[in-house]
DNA sequence: AAAATATAGATATCAAAATATCTATAAAGA
DNA sequence: TCTTTATAGATATTTTGATATCTATATTTT
């Protein structure tokens, strides 16, 4: 046996489980209930029992044999692993029906993400506030994200326009992209880009359709 | 060998992988382009070459030898598979800031999808038509899905009230959901639930930032 | 005409993820 | 006290999906 200790590698699946198990559990520890079994989880996920006992286990989760994993520990590891035990600040870019749906959405608050600024083109929006949060122009993104050391962009622009923001985006610094437009982007090593298509899932929708 | 043949079965991965391609395929069939093969369609989508023959090869798509794959043929392919050759109504539950955005999104005239309704409880909504769609009260819904002989739902209701609408809806003899809401729905076998959360793609990019 | 090349097509290998099985143990019940 | 049981923990197996390699061939180049 080796004497060095190989760092389990978490799973991409496991990731996306996370916040599921997050929002249970924050549920449970609402209703004063300290413990919980995967069996019990499994019920409520509709996920195998072992597959959300080797995603807390992955993740480091307490727990106590044979009664099930501890409520209030198992919150602070997943927040932890995943960064949400403090806000970050990210902007918008892309003031439209999606932009503005994500602005009025407050549950970001408990995903480590707190929305600081907005951008658009249109002249109707700028200068205006959105759920809060206020829509500068466009033009001003190098400018915004310097003075405020902002990290991480959501990208609801069309799709047209992606690529010349982004680009505007990597050259101000910017670490992380969320994006919500139907393209590929380009960007250089070590700039995250995270992308979003609910297509896929209408997709999967229709080929389960079609298949009865 | 057997003589029976088996139908191969496509991957959910490779279904997810399909808008993806039917988008460029399109672009490429507005410029007048009728082949295109895979390592040019590799350099676009950012996949690996082998990723996307394999994928296109699993719905049949035509091809032309040393040349690449059909422009129109693929289309039709992939179109005929996901059943977007022709629209499916659909209606909405649901419309507060998501809801209004999916209202909003005229894609899904090329996603076999036409919503022709909307619901909501909110008496000032009700009524008025959002992005051209009606909105009737949530008490119509049993109502209008008879009437309309509707199949499929998307639902952007509060996760509170996500399950008893499920419940009117799989009455009422509903196909298919679409649930945006953050639960998982109890529906009985036969119905076909696809469940969209963008926390899990937001927790995949924290993970990442996290691991730099 | 001959050689080189880029491709789909087919098959094989590898990696990731899901699932199953076995073990030890703390708690509950007889 | 003894037995049963539900669980986490560990390991093994299976399945799925991604990647690599090889082949045949139409097209292009020389």
């Amino acid at each position: 046996m080796s004497i060095f200790h190989h760092k389990k590698e978490i799973s991409v699946q496991t990731i996306r489980r996370l916040p599921q198990y997050l929002r249970i559990f924050y549920n449970l520890h609402a209703y004063g209930r300290e413990l919980v079994s995967s069996t019990a989880l499994a019920e409520e996920t509709q996920l195998l029992p072992i597959v959300i006992k080797k995603d807390l286990q992955s993740v480091g989760a307490p727990s106590k044999l044979r009664a099930g994993f501890k409520v209030a520990g198992t919150i602070a590891v997943i927040e932890k692993f995943l960064g949400w035990n403090n806000l970050n600040k990210a902007f918008l870019v892309g003031v439209g029906h999606l932009g503005a749906a994500l602005l009025g959405f407050d549950g970001f608050k408990n995903h480590g993400l707190e929305i600081v600024a907005a951008f658009d083109t249109h002249p109707e929006k700028v200068g205006n506030a959105l759920h809060g949060v206020r829509v500068y122009h466009t033009a001003q993104l190098a400018g915004v994200i310097e003075k405020e050391n902002l990290k991480i962009a959501i990208l609801t622009v069309p799709a047209a326009a992606a690529q010349g923001i982004t680009d505007t985006l990597v050259a101000a610094g910017i670490k992380a992209i969320w994006n919500f437009a139907p393209v590929n982007l380009t960007v250089p090593a070590g700039v995250i880009v995270q992308k979003e298509d609910i297509s896929s899932g209408l997709a999967e929708l229709c080929a389960k359709l079609k298949s009865r």
